[in-house]
DNA sequence: TCCTTGTCAAGAGCACCGCTCTCGCTTTAG
DNA sequence: CTAAAGCGAGAGCGGTGCTCTTGACAAGGA
């Protein structure tokens, strides 16, 4: 990490970093519309031409910010799972075997909701950053090829998640999913690449899933639930633990 | 409509609904962000003070703009989801009674499926101005009290339909549904003055629905899903019949 | 009829924006 | 040691939202 060679690539890391701080700081009190690469350099105490040299234009300091605000995102979710499959796992051999193989069974289920969890939580603490990366796309700006692989961290680690469950035996087929159609089996075929072994009926109900999870994050934050479900933290739970059942993740296995 | 009483009143009305319809297709080639009064004002061969006579600012233009395709995304909405229920209404005695009862449980689900599916429609067809409404909210921008009952047009008409379900006894309460907690009663209270009859759970169920369609949208509009569900038709349409499941709208009454 | 009153488009101007180019200076690499 | 590359500063271009002033014009009352 710290192996810029000369003084001067250093420099370069530290004063790219600054800047995206400071971009960051202003995008989270005046938001992305009003970034403003001439009050960044300002802040610095800069010129503003010289900012060039770090990010060719504005929209690749956003790019930029959007690449850091998807990993930062897929940071905590990463963490929020890890932590209860994790924690589930360390102690196998706590009470009795009963016990123990009904802990086995709850974990996946509750390192889901920990993991929907921790994307509410992210969004509500970061909610600029987070209408960055789910908000309207900016106009001209077209995502470029190297945030594909931050974006698709959230939804990696919530298949992850469906497969230990598919591997402990715990994720039970809905009995009422369909099978997915030819062209749907076609547009499964990365999410099967990446969690095999999750039946496809169950990648289907998850891409819907990922799409309505996003959704209610983002009608919390955009405003949309105001005069209604203006703390949304029951409706949220109440959500999240019928999209688990939805998925087969029920702990009372077998049902629905 | 023609009210305008002078010749003044008359032509203001007029360039009004000009300038805003200007900056609507600009913003439809732009986006928001772009959208610029002095290039309206250009295209309409006018100088920029003059159009300060008609907007305040460029954020009550926007204001203008966010009302309308609230108003043009209900009106539409509506119109599916009546064309479905009047349809339905008309022909009560087409065939054997059986017959007929069973389209008159078959239509609030039709109903209700026309309506999501003319909001994916909808926002397909004016995406930049369904991204005006739906995505992030401009910054220091915060919607004026104007926009609220255009914005709730849409959630009433669905919960409409579910009304005239319950009142047409095919709205079949789900059995595995939770009552709301207090907390959540004291939420619902807007959603069941509007649609009297609707049992608490499924309203309930409504909220997280109505958030989660507009994340099917938002996703397939906004990118998220290029690369796995492109063209989302038969994601969409898997979807938003889960949902109708899931709300007690199923043709299998009872089921589930 | 004239004259007041209010509305209008136009223009100049302010502060800000993204971005480009040139100019010296310093650090690096050969 | 020298040539090249990287660097910040500054000027400048065309664009933006917005304000203020000015003069033309139409409507309505005396």
């Amino acid at each position: 990490m710290n192996a810029g060679r000369t003084a001067r690539d250093r420099a370069r890391a530290e004063l790219t970093q600054e800047i995206k701080d400071t971009a960051r700081r202003q995008l989270a009190t005046d938001g992305a519309e009003r970034l403003s690469l001439r009050a960044v350099s300002r802040e610095l105490g800069m010129v503003s031409s010289a900012l060039y040299r770090y990010f060719p234009s504005r929209d690749d300091l956003l790019t930029a910010l959007i690449i850091d605000a998807y990993d930062a995102l897929g940071a905590a979710v990463e963490k929020a799972a890890a932590g209860v499959l994790g924690a589930a796992k360390e102690e196998p051999a706590a009470g009795p075997l009963d016990s123990a193989k009904e802990q086995s069974a709850a974990a996946p289920r509750e390192a889901w909701l920990a993991a929907c969890r921790a994307v509410r939580a992210w969004a509500r603490k970061h909610p600029h950053e987070y209408a960055l990366i789910y908000g309207s796309p900016v106009p001209g700006y077209s995502a470029p090829q190297s945030t594909v692989q931050p974006a698709s961290r959230v939804a990696v680690c919530l298949l992850g998640v469906l497969q230990r469950a598919a591997e402990a035996g715990v994720l039970a087929v809905p009995e009422d999913a369909a099978e997915p159609s030819e062209t749907l089996v076609g547009q499964l075929q990365p999410l099967e690449e990446i969690a095999p072994g999750v039946p496809r009926a169950v990648l289907l109900r998850t891409g819907m899933i990922w799409a309505q999870l996003f959704g209610l994050v983002s009608f919390e934050l955009f405003g949309q639930f105001v005069g209604t479900f203006d703390p949304a933290d029951e409706l949220f739970e109440a959500a999240i633990a019928s999209h688990a059942d939805f998925l087969g993740l029920g702990e009372r296995v077998g049902q629905r």
